[in-house]
DNA sequence: CCGGATGTTCACCT
DNA sequence: GAGGTGAACATCCG
């Protein structure tokens, strides 16, 4: 289920292990461990606090920083909690064989990483160079220069995690298709004013999902199936595949 | 049985 | 170097 916003939920459940202190590093699945570093380097060591970039979260420790991954279907348990998930795709359900890695406090807690699909994995000391700015944070002038070097589909640009960090499929259609931009169109060949609407529109739909509850809580969204209609102008909505993802829009108010 | 799925990475083209 | 496509990863779900 991860986009910026579940991983921001997640980062949050995270801020309860601050001054915590490790005392193992559980790893139920050996490839989801990544990196030089191994897992028993963060025994003793004590959880400072936590950051998001984009999709990865971060809890740093006085050993160094522990990047997690979600994938596509991971989610986070602290002190045997979810976070606010009830819209998952998997109906919130949980099973004891998902569970990846389990981080072990001293107070007895533990944090612990579920994924039914693997496509997530742990790393200490992530490289975070890796990754663009926040698309949370993004400054309009920033956003002209993502988008204006560029000849990719504009929604392939912001879904590059290395010049834009955060916006996954759903939350990038639903952009979109607020913003009435066509995903297909080149990248630079946004005027400065749809520029500012995009990033207006983007902290709108970052900002209203999230209380909704997540990056699947779109009014796009409630229409991604065949035959749908555009719930702003009843027009039909096209299916394609932009940037290798299947995309939905609007052909009529998206230009 | 089949197709599709909120992500990332890689090989192979152009 | 940039960007596109398709595949792979592994599993669940409708």
């Amino acid at each position: 289920m991860p986009e910026l916003l579940e991983v921001e939920a997640y980062r949050r459940q995270a801020e309860a292990t601050v001054g915590r202190t490790i005392v193992r590093v559980e790893l139920f699945d050996p490839a989801y461990w990544r990196g030089e570093r191994r897992p028993d380097e963060l025994e003793g060591a004590t959880v400072e606090g936590t950051r998001r970039i984009g999709k990865l979260a971060l809890l740093d420790t006085d050993a160094g920083t522990l990047g997690l991954r979600f994938g596509m279907t991971g989610r986070l348990l602290v002190d045997g909690a979810a976070s606010i998930d009830q819209l998952v795709y998997t109906s919130g359900r949980d099973l004891p064989e998902w569970h990846r890695v389990a981080v072990r406090f001293r107070d007895g807690t533990t944090m612990t990483l579920t994924d039914p699909r693997r496509l997530g994995w742990v790393e200490l000391d992530p490289d975070e160079t890796r990754l663009g700015p926040d698309a949370v944070s993004v400054r309009p002038a920033v956003l002209r220069e993502v988008l204006g070097s560029s000849s990719a589909p504009l929604k392939a640009r912001l879904m590059d995690q290395k010049h834009l960090a955060g916006l996954g499929n759903l939350l990038t259609d639903e952009i979109l298709w607020r913003a009435a931009l066509d995903p297909t169109r080149e990248a630079r060949s946004l005027t400065p004013v749809e520029v500012r609407r995009l990033h207006r529109n983007m902290s709108r739909v970052i900002a209203d999902l999230g209380h909704r509850g997540g990056s699947h809580t779109g009014d796009l969204q409630a229409a991604r199936s065949p035959g749908a209609q555009c719930p702003r102008d009843g027009r039909p909505l096209r299916r394609d595949s932009v940037g290798g993802r299947t995309t939905y829009w609007c052909p009529h108010h998206q230009r």
